[in-house]
DNA sequence: ACTGAGACTTAGCACACGACCA
DNA sequence: TGGTCGTGTGCTAAGTCTCAGT
């Protein structure tokens, strides 16, 4: 049986081959016929050879994007939204109808109780009613799945009968005190090594649970400057005015001049015009302009920059006194951190894509719409002064802490706890250790789908074809979506128009994916997948009809689950993502320097990066810094010419003996050199002027006799002799070479100026090939932490260089791992 | 079998901040 | 000292997947 290592993802491998020439960043600049050099200038020209363009062709050849030509762009791609100019945005028919209605702003609720021990039912409240399903369903969901564990840990017991509810809560108590006196006893090292102790049994989260409840964003104060309506000021009503002022603050983003955006923005604007006592005369949007408020928040940055050090620590420290009681909470005892106990402020709903919704107002959350969870036993806090909370309840099979509904995609948002705190630990070491479950079958798995090509039957086709592209290409499952969500797709959801084939095996992808970024691939596939995909796109299949037309998410992973306890779809992105990682890293080299290591590190988790789609906008000044590094580069360029020159000079045999030394540099134009000697000219007498200035101040300031002319002119004297030099040179073609020079020396000089080009120029394609790629979500949710603890181990590279203090954190429970582990 | 809600993970963006450099 | 740049952090949108209800 072959063993599995063998089987990286095809992704990778054709990155891997494609891009194997780019790095050899560490090998001594002989000269311009440098692979690194030779591909440089070439995608520099723009004519990169076919070979050096990783499979991944990004763009099509007649792509209108005019930006740098270079290589990562045709590797990783620059983030490719539904709305760039490239992509025309779809623009769905708003109604501008939304559901804010529907918040019970007001409701006159209290507090329901909702374990089994006390029961307060308020009727006729909605919301209420809601709890109480809420509630009923929570016991039913503790009670199967206590039992489910139970049966699973090998218990006799299979009915589900009802606990006895007075044992149950004793248990808690004692394992409550239990708890206490550990954490009291414990103080010096108060950590909870709960890795060590894993506890299998994962549906009940908790045993106790108290917290402070959430903090809610200060109400809004207004500042009274006007919108500008149709050239006239218009002071709003401060309702009126926060809504202008969410707007005013994305003025400086896309959000702005998203037609979609403005249209959502605005209707809802004028419902809240609408509420306001005053009429206004705001009808239409593009009469509004905003930057009068953009401007007055801009004073504000501006003003709060200017604050002493003193200032701004106090303001910090009032923040983190509110902020420290809601930040942690106790849970079994133990203190841990919440992630986001704020609630979110009210704000324009800042869609990703092409988002239908984008723009619209997603309104204040009141502590009347928020539901709290906490232990039974547990004091209630107290809700903001004049409020009442949304409910409390007692559901020990979840994690949240608290939720409520935002009305904009009546989505439930929550407050967790924080990535470092104990649940979150468990929940990610689970995924890994799934994600190696699946190493273990991964063969079979892959026997058997290849298998099921060739099934006849369609359905079974389609499963192990959509099979194929999530494990070899790290597809996302692809659920179904609504109307009014972004249109994006994975695996199950591709349509007719996202897959083109190039016979006799070439597939190109092309569709947007999570968060509306550009699935871009042309890759090999096994013949069979090839003839699958073509009889999918079959006729009468046209653009718009799904691909896999018999294929769900949903039955996917039934049968997923059928081939491994506990598989999904997205258990293979886990498990591909790892291995890849783990498998690069292999390629670290022996006996080098720490920094040659991290360099190796960063590869593989480009690779994985890669090989997920995880990419990043192109950052704005990216441009500018690709032609400051190349200018610099030119500049040491020059300066090797000269020294080259120097040695000709000094001994012209040089030519003959060592042709390769004194080579002309290849891609330094005579224009460039004139210009950069014209520019250094120029900087010499900038020098000599503020010399004299300087000069001239301290003259004023401390005193004493005025600098003499001579002394002056001397100073200038100096810059305009450079300048002749320099015109002398050009003109003569003869360099001044100065006395103390020896053959030796300039040899040295043309080796360190060589060694700081080849320094530059891979700093150089390291940057550009990481332009729009996003190494950290790989690193946060995909490779398995351990891997990175065990390479630090065995390479001697301190953890630090690879995981900052928040990751180190997160991952504590991986950390003790020694350098033989593997994934 | 289908649907929608609920609970949780994954994701990129914006911004603050501190290091570094000229 | 001011500008640039990279990194870390907070934020919240957008996915995945499960389960209850029908």
């Amino acid at each position: 049986m072959s063993d599995s290592e063998d089987n990286v993802p095809l992704a990778q491998k054709f990155h891997n081959d494609s891009n194997s020439s780019v790095r050899s960043t560490s090998a001594v600049d002989s000269d311009e016929d440098m692979p690194l050099a030779a591909k440089l200038s070439a995608i520099n020209n723009g004519n990169a050879a076919p070979q050096d363009i990783a499979y991944i062709k990004q763009e099509p050849a007649d792509s209108s994007d005019d930006e740098l030509p270079l290589a990562v762009k045709l590797k990783a791609g620059g983030i490719n939204r539904a709305n760039d100019a490239s992509m025309p945005l779809k623009q769905e028919p708003l109604d501008g109808n939304d559901s804010d209605s529907d918040v019970p702003l007001s409701t006159p609720s209290s507090s329901v109780e909702s374990t089994s021990k006390k029961r307060k039912l308020p009727k006729a409240d909605r919301q209420a009613d809601k709890l109480k399903k809420r509630a009923v369903k929570t016991e039913k969901k503790a009670v199967k799945k206590e039992n489910g564990a139970s049966s699973r840990r090998g218990g006799g017991r299979s009915k589900a009968d009802k606990m006895d509810v007075d044992v149950k809560e004793e248990e808690v108590k004692v394992k409550v005190k239990k708890q206490e006196e550990e954490a009291d006893g414990d103080a010096e090292d108060n950590e909870h090594r709960w890795w060590l102790n894993q506890d299998r049994d994962a549906s009940v989260k908790w045993t106790t649970l108290r917290h402070n409840g959430v903090l809610f964003p200060p109400e809004y104060k207004p500042h009274g400057v006007p919108l500008i309506y149709d050239g006239k000021e218009v002071v709003l009503e401060p309702a009126a005015e926060e809504v202008a002022t969410f707007f005013a603050q994305v003025l400086h983003m896309d959000h702005a001049t998203n037609p979609v955006f403005q249209k959502n923005f605005f209707s809802d604007f004028l419902k809240i015009l609408g509420t306001c006592k005053k009429p206004t005369p705001i009808k239409r949007f593009d009469k509004c302009d905003f930057s009068r408020i953009a401007e007055y928040f801009e004073q504000e940055k501006e003003r709060r920059k200017q604050m002493s050090k003193e200032e701004l620590k106090a303001i910090k420290e009032e923040k983190l006194a509110i902020e420290e009681k809601y930040a942690y909470c106790m849970l079994d005892g133990r203190k841990e951190k919440i992630g986001n106990f704020r609630i979110e402020p009210p704000s324009l709903l800042r869609g990703r894509g092409a988002h239908p919704k984008t723009g619209c107002l997603k309104s204040r959350i009141m502590p009347e719409q928020v539901i709290l969870n906490l232990d039974a036993d547990a004091p209630v806090p107290p809700p903001p002064p004049g409020h009442q909370w949304g409910g409390i309840i007692h559901d020990p099979t979840v994690t949240w802490l608290a939720t409520w509904k935002e009305n904009v995609n009546n989505s439930t948002k929550y407050v967790f706890l924080a990535a470092n705190s104990s649940i979150k630990g468990q929940s990610d070491m689970n995924k890994f250790e799934k994600a190696r479950e699946l190493k273990t079958c991964i063969d079979k798995i892959r026997r058997e789908y290849t298998r099921d090509l060739k099934s006849r039957t369609l359905q079974i086709c389609q499963r192990a074809t959509a099979m194929y592209l999530i494990d070899r290409f790290a597809l996302r499952a692809g659920n179904e979506k609504g109307e009014d969500e972004a249109d994006t797709v994975g695996c199950c959801t591709l349509r007719y128009e996202h897959v083109n084939l190039v016979p006799p095996n070439r597939v190109c992808f092309d569709f947007l994916g999570k968060d509306s970024i550009r699935y871009y691939r042309e890759v090999e596939v096994d013949t069979q997948v090839w003839k699958n995909l073509k009889s999918f796109k079959a006729s009468p299949k046209k653009s718009g009809d799904p691909l896999f037309d018999q294929l769900t998410t949903a039955t996917l992973n039934r049968h997923l689950s059928s081939l491994m306890p506990g598989l999904t779809a997205k258990v293979f992105r886990t498990y591909n993502a790892s291995h890849t990682f783990e498998k690069e890293l292999e390629k670290t080299p022996r006996n080098t320097s720490v920094a040659e290591k991290v360099l190796a590190y960063n590869r593989a988790n480009r690779e994985v990066a890669v090989l997920c789609n995880h990419q990043r906008a192109v950052p704005k000044r990216h441009d500018d810094q690709m032609l400051r590094v190349s200018n610099k580069i030119k500049a040491i360029k020059y300066l090797r010419w000269r020294a080259k020159r120097e040695l000709l000079q000094l001994n012209p045999k040089v030519k003959k003996s060592n042709p390769k030394l004194v080579a002309p540099e290849s891609d330094l134009e005579e224009e460039w050199c004139i210009e950069y000697e014209d520019s250094l000219i120029k900087k010499e007498y900038e020098k000599a002027n503020l010399k004299v200035e300087k000069l001239k101040e301290k003259v004023k300031s401390e005193g004493g006799p005025a600098p003499t002319d001579g002394a002056v002119q001397a100073i200038l004297d100096k810059a305009k002799e450079y300048e002749e030099r320099v015109l002398s040179e050009r003109k003569s073609g003869q360099l001044e070479v100065k006395r103390a020079v020896t053959e030796e020396k300039l040899k040295e000089a043309i080796a360190k100026l060589s060694e700081r080009i080849v320094a530059a120029k891979s700093e150089m394609i390291d940057k550009d090939e990481n332009k729009a790629t996003a190494l950290s979500t790989s690193k946060i949710n995909y490779i398995d932490p351990r891997i990175t603890a065990a390479w630090c181990r065995a390479h001697d590279v301190p953890l630090t260089k690879m995981f900052n203090a928040t990751l180190r954190d997160k991952f504590r429970w991986a950390m003790d791992v020694d350098a033989t582990w593997k994934f």
